[in-house]
DNA sequence: GTAGTTGGTTGAAAATCGAAACTGACTCAT
DNA sequence: ATGAGTCAGTTTCGATTTTCAACCAACTAC
């Protein structure tokens, strides 16, 4: 797919395997719930040759399992692993965005911490410091993973 | 390009403005500080016309904006907007999820704090009760900008 | 004036997508 | 046991997108 020499960031690697124009949205009904082949192809108005070509990457990437949920037809749900569950953070990120950006201040959908009800903020946090981190107090530094030389490198 | 009738989430918004299979990479490298035409695209390795046509839409779309760098003969480089910064923690939330689950937990590139150098970690954060807060203590209502019916709403 | 760089545009071939039709396994109601 | 319906796909094919390569215009440096 990607022609390019290596891979040599972990977006680009996360974006090469979920960065399709469906994949986040599959994984949004998941995590609301929609976990049936039907239910998310007619939620979605995904064609279906296109949900099960996606659904199948993600069943073999690991992020999804199919478990069936009655025999006799023998018919299957599509579940989050531990690693699916683990995009949350990415979803919610961008939701928030959305919610800021493009929905104009007024989110569709809200999500809260169960315990005291309050919409949920999601920040970069300094684990050491025990701070949100700002945008700009954050740079980039080689990692054990390998590294591309960038001059200026922030996010 | 959604055939869809409304679109209910701002997941959803989001993705139909930078789901694409290359914006994502785009503002990853106006992050690392590549701004200008030929070295995104050498660095992407993306078709000439696509890159055109994707930096219109995300000037189009006030994430982007093209400033000139000389004039004589002009050229222009391409800058995050403050709307176009604030995608941030999504591209980080990216970034930490490949890191482990991609990248077998070596990440390629760190992001740390500027003050103290810790790597960062993305959470969901209560404002309320001021702690981080796990993916299962989450849950979903709707918020002032519409909503969907959604039975058991969980990310 | 020749070559090189930057930031594109254009056009044709290849890949991908979308809509609809079709299939197969099974249920349920008559 | 016939007929209608559901679910989860597969197949087909025309439409759209993407890729790849060539070309272009403005300017610099030699």
């Amino acid at each position: 797919m990607r022609t390019q020499p290596a891979v040599e960031c972990s977006i680009q690697r996360t974006l090469d395997l979920i960065g399709d124009r469906w994949m986040l949205l599959i994984l949004r009904d998941l995590f609301r719930g929609v976990r049936r082949f039907s239910r998310i192809q007619e939620d979605l108005g995904i064609a279906k040759n296109l949900l099960t070509d996606r659904l199948g990457t993600l069943v073999d990437a690991d992020i999804v399992e199919k478990v069936p949920y009655q025999d006799r037809p023998v018919r299957h749900e599509y579940r989050l692993t531990e690693k699916g569950r683990a995009l949350s953070p990415s979803l919610l990120a961008l939701m928030r965005w959305g919610d800021r950006y493009v929905s104009g201040g007024l989110a569709p959908t809200e999500l809260v911490h169960d315990e005291c009800g309050t919409r949920l903020e999601l920040q970069p946090w300094c684990t050491t410091c025990n701070v949100p981190v700002a945008p700009t107090d954050i740079s980039s530094r080689p990692g054990p993973g390998r590294h591309i030389g960038t001059e200026e490198a922030r996010v």
